[in-house]
RNA sequence: GGGAGCAUAGCUCAGUUGGUUUAGAGCAUCUGCCUUACAAGCAGAGGGUCCGCGGUUCGAACCCGUGUGCUCCCACCA
C-alpha cells in the first residue's frame, strides 16, 4: 500500500467515526455487568454554534471517557442540548424579526413555539454535527434535550412537588428585571460592570418654608442621586438620626422637585452621614434599599416606570420617554429651574442582563421563588464532607461555600414562552392551585373551594432555564419521571462533571441540591472546571471581538486529533488559558512524527529478517539493551500517566506520553534499533518494536483518538480496534535499566555536541577511547554508542593519539579521535566552563556537610545523597583538571 | 467594601507533602545537517537575582509576613 508522506487527517476522521458508530461502541447499557462510568455532556446552549470553551470541556469529558472505557468501565457519555429559554427567546425574537418581518406580539404562543422548535432543531444538529467532528464518544442513542416530553413532565413533577413541599412560593418581590427581554432574571443572570456615572444633586423645596420655589438657600435641602428620573417615585427623604444638620427637619416635609408632590422627611440608620449630602431620597419602586426602607416606614410604593423602560403614567412627566432620554431631559429641566446644585463622576457598578445586556432594573414583581436554604444544607454538605471533590478544590472549595452558606431565594419565573410553562392554574377571582395538569388543578378548585368545573387559566410565564437543567444528571436517565428505573439504579451518581467555572452558582450547586433532594445521593464524585479560554492578548473569546476561531474551521486547517491536542496541552484544570492556533500547529506537526513512525515500522515489516525457529536475539546486541531499556521507560511513564489521570491533571499526562513518544521511541529507541542501510531488521526486535508502537498509541488515544486508531491498524492486521482495546496492567520499571539508558544518552549526547563544536561533520567516522574501571557496564551499550556517534571503533582504557580530543562525561574520560585538525582552545574552554560549574558546585555542597546542623537534623538519605553529590563532584573535577593539565 | 487566585527563560506554562545537582518543557532564537520514517524533520547550543523586601529553617521557587502588579468572584452605600 502506498502511504502519503503526510499525514492527511479529513477522510481518516471520517471514516473511524462512521466505523465507530456502526460497530456501536459508545452505546451503553444498564444490563452490563462492569462498573458504570457516568458522564453527562454540560447541554450547550442552542442558541448557536460551540465555542472554544466547548471545545476544551468535551475535550477534557472525551479523554476522561475513553480512559475509563479502555480500563474496563462501562462508560456512559450522554449528550444534549440546553433549550436556554431567555437566550433562545431573544434569538428567535431577533432572527423572526430580520428575516420573516414578524413581531412577537402578533404571534400567539403556539405559533412562536413552532419557530423556536425549529430553530432549536436547526441549531441542535449543528452543535451535535460539531460534537462528533471532534471525536466526542458520545452515546447517540441517548441524546436529551431539557424540553423532551418527559423532561417537561419531570420539571413540572418537581415544580408541583417542591411547592406541595412548601418550598416554593409566589409573592410581590424587588427583582431583577430586564426592560429589554421584559422578564425576571435571577440573581444570577445580572453582571455587574465597572462604570462612570454621574451624581446628580438637587434641591428639594422644604415645604413649611415660605415658599416652595425660589426661596432663599435654607429653604432647600441638597440630594445626590445617580437616578434622577425616579425622583417622581420619591415617597419619603430621609437622613441620619444623628446627623444635626438635619436635626431641624423633624416633622417637616418636603417638595419632589418638577411634580411638586409633598412627601415626609424621616430618619433612619442606615442613611451614611459622610456619603453625598447625607440625605437619600427613598424611592421605594426602584431600589433595593428604598424598598427596605419604605417597607420598615410603611411607606407606598409608587412604580413610575412601564416594563419596557419607559416611563409610566404614574411618573406624571415624560410619560413614555425611555429611562435614559427622561434623564437627560429631567437634568435639563432641573438645570433651567436652578434646582441642580452640581454634577460629578462618579465610579459605580451598575447590573447588566446576562443574555440581553441591558441595564437592569430593581422592580417589584410578582413571581415564583424557590426556597434555597434547606436545600442548600445537604449540597453544602456534600462538598465540606468531601463526597464531592472539586479540582481544583482550592480554589472553587470556598467560593461554593460561601454561596451556599449566603444563598437567596431563586426567582424561577419568566415573562417568556420558550420554557416549560409554570403550572399554577387562576380562577376568575385570582385563586390559585398548583397542579401537573387542568383537569387535576379543577379537582382541587373542587376540594378547596368548591367550585365544580371552574374556568380555569394557566400561568403565563415559563420556568428559568436553570430550573430545567439542574434535575439534568437524574432526568437523561429519567430518574424523575420514572423513579428506580435500571438505568437510573445503574448509572447515577456519574463519576465527574466537566464544566466551566464560571457556572459554578447558576448549575453544579443546584445540581447538588436537586441530587440530593430526589436522589438523596450526590450526582457525581468529582468535579473537574475547565478555565476559560482566552485570546493570545488575554481577552475573553467573544462574537463581538470576532477573537473566537470556528471550531470547524479549525478542524478542517488541522485535524480533530490536532485541535484536541492544542487546547489540551496548555491548560491545567482550572487555570484559565491563552488559545495560540501555534499549540495546534504543534499538534498537527505530531501527527505527522506519528505517522512517519508508523511508516517506518511498515517499511521494516517488509524487509525483515525471519529468523530461524528458535534463535534468539543475540546477548549484548545493542537492539536487546534498546528493547529491555525502553520496556521499563514505558512502564515508568504509563505509571506517571496513570496517576496524572487519577489526579486530573491530563495536560500533564498529555506532555508526559508527548516526550515518551517523540523524544524516548522515535529519537532514541528507534534510532537505536535502526538496522544499517540496506540491512533487514530481526523479526524479534521488529515484534517488540510494533508491540511498544501499540501500547504508545494505546496511551495516547484518549487525548487523540482517530490517528491512534488509523495507525493502529496500518501497522498491523488487528482483529480488535483500539477504542475498545483494554491493555494488560502496567509493571513496575527496572531503575537500573533507566540510569544505565540515561547514562548512555549522556554520552552520546555529550560526544555529539563534541564532534559539532569542534567541526566534525556528524558523517565523519571517529573513533573512540574510553577510560573506565568498569567495562563490563560498557558491553551492552556498545553497538549503540559506535553506531549513534559514527564510530568505527572503540577501545577501553588504551592510551590514544595526542591529537585525539578529550571530553568528560560522569566521571569517566573519553578520547574521540578524527581527521579533523582539533583546535584545543574550543576544548580547555568547554572544560574549564565545566570545572567552573562543578567547583562552584562542590562549595554548596561542602557548605552543608560541614554545618553540623545539617547533618544532625537531615534525614540520613539526604546526608548520604550529598556525600555522594560530594564524592562525584571532586572525582569529575579530578578528572577534568588531568584533562587541562595534558592539554 | 469583603474574599480568592496568579506573578518562574523573549512567549505559554510545569515544578503536590521544603533536600535528585547552581530550576525544567514546548514555542521562539542561534549553529550544523536536503542522513533512504519524518525539513510538519534530524543533531546540538545559548537563554532565568524563580516579582521586591523581611522572617521561619541546617536547608526556601516551595512555608509565614509584608509591599507591588495583574485576574476573578461576591456585596444594596444614594
Amino acid at each position: 500500500m502506498e502511504l502519503s508522506k503526510n499525514y492527511i487527517p479529513g477522510p481518516i476522521e471520517q471514516k473511524w467515526n462512521e466505523h465507530w458508530k456502526t460497530k456501536k461502541y459508545f452505546k451503553s447499557s444498564s444490563a452490563d455487568k462492569r462498573p458504570a462510568f457516568t458522564v453527562v455532556i454540560p447541554p450547550p446552549n442552542v442558541t448557536g454554534v460551540l465555542h472554544m470553551g466547548h471545545t476544551l470541556n468535551e475535550t477534557v469529558q472525551d479523554i476522561l471517557v475513553r480512559k475509563a472505557r479502555m480500563s474496563g468501565f462501562n462508560a456512559c457519555w450522554v449528550p444534549g442540548s440546553d433549550h436556554a429559554s431567555i437566550a433562545t427567546e431573544a434569538k428567535v425574537v431577533d432572527m423572526l424579526k430580520r428575516e420573516k418581518g414578524i413581531d412577537k406580539k402578533d404571534l400567539s404562543r403556539e405559533e412562536f413555539l413552532k419557530y423556536a422548535f425549529e430553530w432549536k432543531e436547526k441549531y441542535g444538529n449543528i452543535i451535535y454535527g460539531q460534537i462528533e467532528k471532534l471525536g466526542c464518544s458520545v452515546d447517540w442513542d441517548r441524546v436529551s434535550f431539557t424540553m423532551d416530553d418527559h423532561y417537561y413532565k419531570a420539571v413540572i413533577k418537581v415544580f408541583v412537588d417542591l411547592y406541595q413541599k412548601g418550598m416554593i412560593y409566589r409573592g410581590a418581590r424587588m427583582i431583577n428585571w430586564d426592560p429589554a427581554a421584559k422578564t425576571a432574571l435571577s440573581d444570577e443572570e445580572v453582571e455587574y460592570k465597572d462604570v462612570t456615572g454621574k451624581l446628580y444633586y438637587i434641591k428639594y423645596a422644604i415645604s413649611e418654608s415660605q415658599n416652595a420655589v425660589g426661596g432663599r438657600e435654607e429653604d432647600y435641602i441638597t440630594i445626590a442621586t445617580q437616578r434622577p428620573e425616579t425622583i417622581m417615585g420619591d415617597v419619603a427623604v430621609c437622613a441620619n438620626p444623628h446627623d444635626q444638620r438635619y436635626a431641624h427637619l423633624k416633622g417637616k416635609k418636603v417638595f419632589v422637585p418638577l411634580i411638586n408632590k409633598e412627601v415626609p422627611v424621616i430618619f433612619d440608620e442606615y442613611v451614611d452621614k459622610d456619603f453625598g449630602t447625607g440625605i437619600l431620597k427613598i424611592t421605594p419602586a426602584h431600589d433595593i434599599n428604598d424598598f427596605n426602607i419604605g417597607l420598615k416606614y410603611n411607606l407606598p410604593v409608587v412604580d413610575t416606570l412601564n416594563a419596557d423602560g419607559t416611563l409610566s403614567e404614574a411618573a406624571q412627566i415624560f410619560i413614555g420617554e425611555d429611562r435614559f432620554e427622561a434623564r437627560k431631559k429631567i437634568v435639563e429641566e432641573l438645570r433651567e429651574k436652578g434646582l441642580l446644585v452640581k454634577e460629578e463622576e462618579y465610579q459605580t457598578r451598575m447590573g447588566y442582563s446576562q443574555r440581553s445586556s441591558a441595564v437592569v432594573e430593581p422592580k417589584i414583581s410578582t413571581q415564583w421563588f424557590v426556597k434555597m436554604k434547606e436545600l442548600a444544607q445537604p449540597a453544602l454538605e456534600a462538598v465540606t464532607s468531601g463526597d464531592i471533590n472539586i479540582h481544583p478544590g482550592e480554589k472553587f472549595n470556598a467560593t461554593y461555600k460561601y454561596w451556599l452558606e449566603n444563598v437567596k431565594d431563586w426567582c424561577i419565573s419568566r415573562q417568556l414562552w420558550w420554557g416549560q410553562q409554570i403550572p399554577a392554574w387562576y380562577d376568575e377571582e385570582g385563586r390559585f392551585v398548583v397542579a401537573e395538569t387542568e383537569q387535576k388543578a379543577k379537582e382541587i378548585f373542587n376540594t378547596q373551594y368548591s367550585i365544580i368545573n371552574a374556568q380555569l387559566k394557566q400561568d403565563e410565564d415559563v420556568l428559568d432555564t436553570w430550573f430545567s437543567s439542574w434535575l439534568w444528571p437524574i432526568e437523561v436517565f429519567k430518574g424523575i419521571t420514572e423513579p428506580n428505573n435500571n438505568d437510573i439504579n445503574y448509572y447515577y451518581p456519574g463519576a465527574v462533571l466537566v464544566t466551566g467555572q464560571d457556572i459554578i452558582f447558576f448549575w453544579v450547586a443546584r445540581m447538588i441540591m436537586a441530587g440530593m433532594e430526589y436522589m438523596k445521593e450526590k450526582p457525581f464524585s468529582d468535579v473537574y472546571f475547565t478555565g476559560m479560554v482566552r485570546d493570545k492578548m488575554g481577552r475573553k473569546m467573544s462574537k463581538s471581538l470576532g477573537n473566537s476561531p470556528d471550531l470547524l474551521t479549525l478542524i478542517h486547517e488541522y485535524g480533530a486529533d490536532a485541535v484536541r491536542f492544542g487546547i489540551m496541552i496548555s491548560s491545567p484544570a482550572g487555570n484559565d488559558l491563552l488559545f495560540d492556533e501555534s499549540s495546534l500547529e504543534q499538534g498537527k506537526f505530531f501527527n505527522n512524527k506519528l505517522w512517519n513512525a508508523m511508516k517506518l515500522l511498515k517499511m521494516w515489516e517488509e524487509g525483515r529478517r525471519l529468523n530461524a525457529e528458535g534463535s534468539k536475539l543475540k546477548a549484548d546486541s545493542g537492539s536487546q539493551f534498546a528493547i529491555k531499556w525502553f520496556r521499563s521507560r514505558l512502564n515508568e511513564a504509563r505509571n506517571e500517566v496513570e496517576t496524572l489521570m487519577k489526579q486530573f491533571r491530563l495536560s500533564e499526562a498529555l506532555k508526559t506520553i508527548y516526550s515518551l513518544i517523540w523524544d524516548d521511541f522515535c529519537s532514541w529507541f528507534l534510532e537505536w534499533i535502526k538496522p544499517e542501510y540496506g540491512s533487514a531488521i530481526e523479526q524479534e526486535v521488529y515484534e517488540n518494536a510494533v508491540s511498544f508502537f501499540e501500547e504508545l498509541l494505546h496511551l495516547l488515544h484518549p487525548f487523540m483518538p482517530f490517528i491512534t486508531e488509523e495507525i493502529y491498524h496500518l501497522v498491523k492486521e488487528q482483529e480488535d480496534d483500539l477504542t475498545v482495546k483494554q491493555f494488560a496492567p502496567v509493571a513496575k520499571a527496572d531503575m537500573h535499566l533507566l540510569v544505565a539508558g540515561e547514562k548512555l544518552k549522556a554520552i552520546i549526547t555529550a560526544i555529539r555536541d563534541t564532534k559539532n563544536k569542534n567541526t566534525i561533520k556528524p558523517k565523519e567516522v571517529i573513533s573512540l577511547f574510553i577510560e573506565t574501571n568498569d567495562t563490563a557496564s560498557y558491553q551492552p551499550i556498545k553497538e549503540i554508542l559506535l553506531k549513534q556517534t559514527n564510530s568505527d571503533h572503540i577501545s577501553f582504557n588504551e592510551t590514544p593519539d595526542t591529537s585525539s580530543i578529550m571530553i568528560v562525561v560522569g566521571n569517566e574520560k573519553f578520547y574521540i579521535q578524527s581527521n579533523t585538525a582539533v583546535d584545543t582552545s574550543v576544548q580547555k574552554e568547554q572544560l574549564n566552563k565545566d570545572l567552573n560549574y562543578l567547583k562552584g558546585f562542590l562549595i554548596s555542597v561542602d557548605k552543608k556537610l560541614s554545618n553540623d546542623k545539617f547533618v544532625q537534623n537531615a534525614k540520613p538519605e539526604v546526608i548520604a545523597l550529598e556525600r555522594k553529590k560530594k564524592q562525584d563532584a571532586e572525582e569529575k573535577i579530578k578528572v577534568i583538571e588531568e584533562t587541562l593539565a595534558i592539554l
